[in-house]
DNA sequence: GGTAAAATGATATACGTCTATCAAAAATGA
DNA sequence: TCATTTTTGATAGACGTATATCATTTTACC
């Protein structure tokens, strides 16, 4: 009934305790055929190995790092605060995390930032990366190591880390597509989208998808180039401003942030108002999902992933499999899907 | 640096380690005074019992058990398929999960089967529950034995159960209905609706919402009264081909199961069909979805549900905090924010 | 003040693993 | 065959907690 310890595995291998202990951790100075003996034993009874027990006999703990772009953005804000959280609650299993902030989207300050870490002594690193050739080398020297890295929300190349957490960002403008075109309800129509830069992979392939499924699947309705805002709420606000004055406009698409901009421009606007679609959940869209300034909000769920970091990079340094986690998929709001608001939870219980 | 161990507490509290440990696992026979010095203590040092130590201790298991109905209804595979997969893996953290099948949807049945759970000795249980004062009484009993109960997918009497792990189906309906109002695109229309039975109040809630909405905020679209299916494939595929001959219909929505016999339907249909919602993301909806016979799906991602129980349970049993975890909402499913399909992934593992 | 009851202290063993040490045995090479 | 190297065995202490026992001290009560 009760699972197979290592002595028992040592036993059914006629080994001592010692070998068997030598092959699981590969120490090295062992004969080949007890190896042999030691796997089979293991396969055969069906040995894992306690973890738990492990750990508490080493003192183990498992120290990560989380990479995040420095500033007062709304989302960033929200990822930063998830991790805490997590940390916080994890701190009892021995898991420890660092937030370190590094300058955002500028690829040597995330060059430097990820050869600082060579020095400190971190199991695994989360990373909200950039695609660049130039973090090659220092993510190998990393990796050399044995720190466990991942890309978060944004990836980082593909040959320098184990695992990407975040959504496919095609996908996610595809949804925003669809919904847009779903929302004319066979009819004409325009929409105007936004963007911070187009050199930011993530906004460049928001609107590919967009634009895929509006002009396969929604020919009558017409996508405008987008504006070019550096996802500044300043110049969403008067982009938005002015094309609302315009004739035609049906839609609004903002694949970038800074949308308190252009939420206090539809504040302003009059009753009938275009189609209005934004990403990421946070205090002001939420807001305006709620009081009808806008209609959909395109999330991608920062709480699921940095949970799934934390899960992803714990399998990776303990050499588990994964477990099994809730997929990744841009998610969907409207008013009437909205999570709890837990901030606005937190308030009330304070009060009483 | 290293966390306080009891010793510590102990020591700090001016107690011996035997005294200690008898206030934190209240073991009696202790002074109120040095109770007051111990918790004192435990709060001045931050002191929070190692979980893995304690269990390690104990040789403890987690005996979990799930009521899920009986039938081969593709969600509730779905579910069962979820369960067994995550207690594959927990096993090595010890715990172990038992799926219990029920009749479906039959308070005597369930009632019994919450009895016989008295004789076996589960820490935590699941239940896929009815509204029923008649379950009161064996749930009452069950967890006076320390049994932590939470109710899943749907929900127990409120006093029965320590949490409710599902989604809210008002909001579910509330969604589907937003969505059908938006895809009209101001024009007017009328919706034929389907459920199994208005007795399942997941089926009348999820009604509710979806009048609340398009009444309120898109009142040319008329809903028309529910279509009784029972859940039954065959009868769905019946009333659905009826409703395609009608004039005038822009959508269809099914708040409750047997979408086969919907999808059935829809595919021997003309080009233009009417807008189409239904619940529960499984193989043959997510195949629709894919070949354009339907339009949404919503969905209660069972996947997070089944994560999130053992989670609760867990931490009901160990008398902790709850962890961080993703909240529950009715996730939109369109054609473009699909997950992986984790089954047609697995074949296509086992081709290679 | 004496006795019984209650409370406390000291200590030992166990859980499964890691790590280390030392001695003994086996294999290797000249 | 002997010296050397490699491989093995035996064992002990540590991690933090649970549980048990037994002796001792403190408290309560008449």
């Amino acid at each position: 009934m009760t699972s197979p310890t290592l002595s028992d595995v040592a036993r059914a291998a006629g080994v001592s305790y010692a070998t068997a202990d030598r092959v699981i951790n590969n120490r090295g100075n062992v004969a080949e055929k007890s190896i042999a003996k030691v796997r089979e034993a293991v396969s055969a009874l069906g040995y894992v190995r306690n973890v738990a027990a492990a750990n508490l006999s080493r003192g183990r703990v498992y120290r990560l790092a989380f990479l995040i772009p420095r500033g007062s953005n709304a989302f960033f804000n929200r990822i930063r605060q998830h991790i805490e959280h997590t940390a916080n609650h994890q701190a009892t299993e021995r898991v420890s995390a660092e937030v370190i902030e590094v300058a955002a989207f500028a690829v040597e300050g995330l060059q430097d930032s990820i050869s600082n870490l060579l020095e400190r002594d971190f199991d695994g690193v989360a990373i909200v990366g950039l695609q660049s050739a130039a973090l090659e080398a220092p993510l190998a020297e990393l990796r050399a190591k044995g720190v466990a890295v991942v890309g978060l929300v944004s990836d980082l190349p593909h040959t320098a880390r184990a695992a990407y957490i975040g959504i496919d960002n095609i996908a996610a403008g595809r949804t925003a597509g669809r919904m847009v075109g779903l929302a004319h309800g066979g009819q004409g129509g325009q929409v105007q989208t936004f963007a911070g830069s187009l050199d930011a992979c993530d906004h460049a392939e928001r609107l590919a998808g967009f634009r895929e499924v509006l002009s396969a699947d929604f020919p009558q309705v017409r996508v405008l180039d987008p504006i070019m805002t550096k996802d500044d709420a300043q110049v969403l606000r008067a982009q938005t401003q002015e094309a609302l004055t315009r004739q035609g406009l049906t839609a609004l698409y903002n694949v970038g942030a800074g949308n308190s901009g252009l939420i206090a421009a539809l504040q302003g606007a009059q009753s009938k108002r275009p189609f209005c679609v934004v990403h990421e959940l946070v205090a002001h869209s939420r807001q305006a999902l709620m009081e009808r300034q806008i209609d959909l909000v395109i999330d991608q769920r920062p709480d699921v992933e940095i949970n799934r970091a934390f899960t992803v990079l714990r399998a990776l340094i303990d050499a588990k499999d994964l477990p099994p986690m809730p997929d990744l998929v841009p998610t969907i709001y409207v008013r009437d899907n909205l999570p709890a608001d837990t901030l606005t939870d937190k308030m009330k219980a304070q009060d009483t």
